[in-house]
DNA sequence: CTTTATTTCTATAGATCTATAGAATTCTGC
DNA sequence: GCAGAATTCTATAGATCTATAGAAATAAAG
């Protein structure tokens, strides 16, 4: 009863609570998991898992936010950066699908679960996902305001193609942790912006134009 | 007991289930689903379902294999046609965007669920699924043979970038009924040809080039 | 060392949920 | 309409699972 939600104990065990809910979430999904499942990941009994959270569904919505917060922090500080289009583009996938790749489990969670959730814990988490598509919009509307992009573009679908993008090679890396990481992002970068078809112009390895910006 | 799984009726009621499990499982996720739900669905009693499934797990099975089976055969149809690439590709794309708008629950299913299968039926389902990556990679790679595509492609991660869009527009799409699938396949398309980056040649209406086929 | 606060545990109520057995009903062919 | 087969129903055993209450253990403070 009646926890000290101040002291460093408390906190540092409410995390390791919400990692383990993060991984169980993301392995068996939230109704395929139990409470027991996730006291046993953090090496508890299931009824202390109360002194943390008040219910399992509160455990998922703490999850999934903590898989977001970061991630939106980070594409902040890209989306406020002083890069050309395409480097912007490529931190973005980067910071992506790393994301995955450090088994950020909780932000599978957040992509696969957060639908289970009461409907205003998800109002709030949809605000936060839709500042990230927002910001990456923001970008896409940059890139063609500098000539970057084409003007025939809607820049809300490309955000969703890359968001849509980014997450399903996120799954693809998150099974097999021997693929290359930096080849998947150098890949998807080109894709976005070059597509596949053959070109006359021969631009790879430095496509010096339409890069006006610094670095 | 004793089914007679030959008779007519038994068939019909069989799908029956299997469709309102695939619009169960789609909506609630597998373990979110009660057998008591998906017999509601279809306006049974719970028990009775187990006169059509042995368990909850077969139901899920049969859902993935229904989800996955006439998607397979339709991109038999789309590999074996004699168009150009561009027609292929754009057809592949109509075919499984078109699948999620005609509510087809089971691939949305087949998508997210199968992996709370057991490990047999997974791996019998994974060949089918890999089936068709395998008949867009070699489209890719045809296209390459033909001069449409680029050398420097990497088939194998063209193809499950192809279906990783399809399955988050699907998614996308599913949940909002009024978008124009016809605007999003092109617009798709247009995206892994051409990629978002400024060109000189504005050749989006008709680029007769590269078209050597015909229809 | 004693007292008090914090954290964890045990035990369990109460509400599911899956799967089965056998009864009741509906269909089919004659 | 009847006999047998096919389909659906009711009822329930047995195994979960969530959440709570209160006891036990550990840590902190005086």
């Amino acid at each position: 009863m009646s926890a000290n939600t101040e002291s460093q104990k408390y906190q540092q065990q409410r995390l390791q609570a919400i990692r383990s809910a993060a991984a169980v979430f993301a392995e068996k999904g939230f109704h395929g998991s139990s409470t027991r499942d996730i006291a046993e990941h953090m090496g508890i009994k299931q009824g202390s898992l109360y002194y943390y959270f008040k219910s399992k569904e509160e455990a998922l919505g703490e999850v999934c936010l903590f898989g977001i917060e970061d991630y939106v922090a980070h594409m902040k500080v890209i989306a406020a950066s002083d890069q050309s289009f395409e480097a912007k583009l490529m931190a973005t996938i980067t910071s992506h699908l790393s994301s995955y790749r450090e088994r950020n489990e909780a932000l599978k969670v957040y992509n696969d679960e957060r639908l289970y959730l009461p409907e205003e814990r998800r109002r709030n988490l949809k605000l936060l996902g839709s500042g990230y598509r927002q910001l990456l919009e923001e970008i896409f509307e940059e890139g063609v305001r500098s000539g970057a992009l084409r003007e025939s573009i809607d820049c809300h679908f490309a955000a969703q193609a890359v968001i849509g993008i980014c997450n399903a090679w996120g799954d693809i890396i998150v099974r097999d942790p021997d693929l290359d990481l930096f080849d998947i992002i150098q890949k998807c970068t080109d894709l976005l912006i070059n597509g596949f078809r053959e070109r006359r112009t021969i631009e790879r390895s430095n496509p010096s134009n339409n890069k006006t910006d610094r670095i």
